[in-house]
DNA sequence: GCAGCCTATGTTACCCGTGCCATTTCTAAC
DNA sequence: GTTAGAAATGGCACGGGTAACATAGGCTGC
């Protein structure tokens, strides 16, 4: 019958601390686990809270302290969904564990313009640290100018000032699906890349490009894909048109899917005919057919490496995981001519 | 020089007002549009803003008006990547366009005790709203009491009270699949299940069971799986040993790509022996080894559509998309005998 | 018995945009 | 010239959680 009750308002925590007879300062102590609680009292609080049906606003903190206890994650709304909710995954595991909520926001293509739209976006949420799963190279004063006050970390990819990067040994995972396929016996390995702007299908392509000198081999052009299954396919067609490839090392396990797609339409069979490797390891690259050589990674763990990085609380600098190559059938040694 | 200047803190309405020499009213006016502004201050007040480099700070508002304009996410962690990327896309941008952000909520596996702890994260964050993409059937009373004061809305699930559902309509997914395959002859439909748990996998149970009946058959027994890839390979290892099935339902695409797999371990075609149809659609469908015959579900407008009921700024009720079917090569006629 | 300290709790001020009311200036109408 | 009203602007309080400081007991050690 208080008039907190009859209204249709939320309590607030004086209403709590008047229930249980105390000051809001110790409901506040209580529920952030102060220690200086005495037991009786934190019980006669939380069935305050219980009774009252008390629920917390962060508001009034932002307001006085400036922080969300909040971080930002921006991702990408289209392809590569297996990746991304293992880094959401392990991005909200990670923020959840030291306190804080993780509010998204997507972006709908990579673009520059939707990138600041986005940080403002998150910004303004008042954010206390932002996660970009959306490795974008090419960075615009204007987002420099937005993230310059938040600390920012981008998983896999680049900026240019203040913000950190998390790499993934994008590098090592090129390089280990190449020399795969010269371990096999190829003699030469074609590439299907991802977009240029990412700085993940960078990497890759360099560590096949490397391995391939290493080997005293020439790379052929690299054909360029935009993580699609549909632009594997495509690209599928051209390689499917050229008699000497017989091993491809695709920066995508969905892309494989595209690019394996086109080359059996062709009459190409895989692995007899053209060997493939791909990165990712997807739930589905073991259940395809064939089922896929690829080269895994565990983006969980980089999605929590980078929250650690931005909470400035990591263990250590081995937040990366090394990737693995699981070997499955997509792959087998040349016809022999 | 001042002293706002050289703290590292954002400058207030307060900083703009004082170099504009006005009031912080007037700049509040001001940024408002408000109309009772003479000319010459908004211009000396918009040029302080900009000189500050200003930035609206919305969190006294939230303070004031007891809202925070985020909404809670539930997500499962693991399987259904696709349709969980899509929904949450769609639930995002609906958001976003209403003003709001969206804070998630991830739980690694489905289980009561899991989605209490994600449902009290939420609360206590304080969220206007909950949209829950976990259609969990079981619900406990103490779920029902955190979100008692908190409008909810589950994507495809079932609640028993207050939480509102949005529905798509599985079942007739369930009886287009069904009804494919009998149209192309088959006498006979199995069909392999997602767990009894989410209502959609019990839809899409009950539009198969039900098709079938209208068709005069007695349904076999149903395999059930728990929507990955794996869990599909086992049922179908056992379909694979029953010599008269010659046409599936399968409950998801992902689950369709393990039991093709084991039907082809054991040496039977798709589709020439067993023909396969299954609901999703995801990007893959189209480039796996047949291309799936699939029934396709607007997620991103579900997602969308959930956000809608939870602000009441739905159009009209025909949110849910009608799902469609996508006959592609992984059925077929049965083999005469 | 008193200094010294720890524990438990209360009091006050602050964060900053905005609703409400007060005040000033100016114009219009009689 | 006086009054009514509009336009432009300022002053003040409010919202709710929390940092910082203040206060009141209780305990230890000599």
């Amino acid at each position: 019958m208080t008039e907190a009750t009859m209204r249709g308002k939320q309590p607030s925590m004086a209403d709590v601390a008047r229930a249980a007879g105390v000051s809001a300062q110790t409901v506040s102590r209580t529920l952030r686990d102060s220690p200086n609680v005495n037991a009786e009292t934190r019980r006669r609080v939380l069935t305050a809270v219980e009774q009252l049906r008390y629920r917390y606003n962060g508001a009034p903190r932002l307001l006085s302290s400036g922080r969300s206890f909040t971080l930002g994650l921006v991702l990408l709304q289209s392809g590569g969904y297996y990746s991304r909710s293992a880094v959401t995954a392990g991005v909200e595991a990670a923020a959840g564990q030291a306190g804080y909520s993780v509010s998204i926001a997507t972006i709908a293509e990579l673009d520059t313009a939707m990138m600041e739209k986005s940080l403002l976006k998150l910004s303004d949420q008042g954010v206390d640290g932002i996660v970009i799963a959306v490795p974008l190279i090419s960075v615009t004063q204007r987002m420099e100018d937005i993230t310059r006050d938040i600390p920012t970390v981008t998983v896999d990819g680049s900026r240019t000032t203040g913000a950190r990067v998390l790499g993934i040994d994008q590098h090592e995972a090129g390089r280990m699906a190449t020399q795969h396929l010269l371990d096999s016996g190829h003699r030469q390995v074609w590439h299907v890349a991802g977009p240029d702007e990412w700085i993940e299908a960078r990497q890759r392509r360099q560590g096949w490009q490397e391995c391939l000198t290493a080997a005293g081999i020439d790379a052929p052009p690299a054909l360029e894909g935009d993580w699609s299954p549909e632009s594997g396919y495509r690209q599928g067609q051209i390689l499917a048109m050229i008699p000497e490839v017989t091993a491809i090392f695709v920066a995508s396990d969905e892309m494989a899917f595209g690019v394996i797609r086109a080359l059996r339409e062709r009459g190409r069979s895989v692995p007899a005919d053209v060997s493939i490797v791909s990165v990712d390891d997807i739930e589905l690259a073991a259940y395809c057919h064939p089922p896929l050589t690829t080269v895994r990674q565990d983006f969980y763990r980089s999605g929590a490496a980078a929250v650690a990085l931005l909470l400035g609380t990591e263990d250590a600098g081995e937040s990366g995981a090394q990737p693995s190559l699981i070997v499955r059938e997509s792959t087998a040694a040349p016809r022999s001519r």
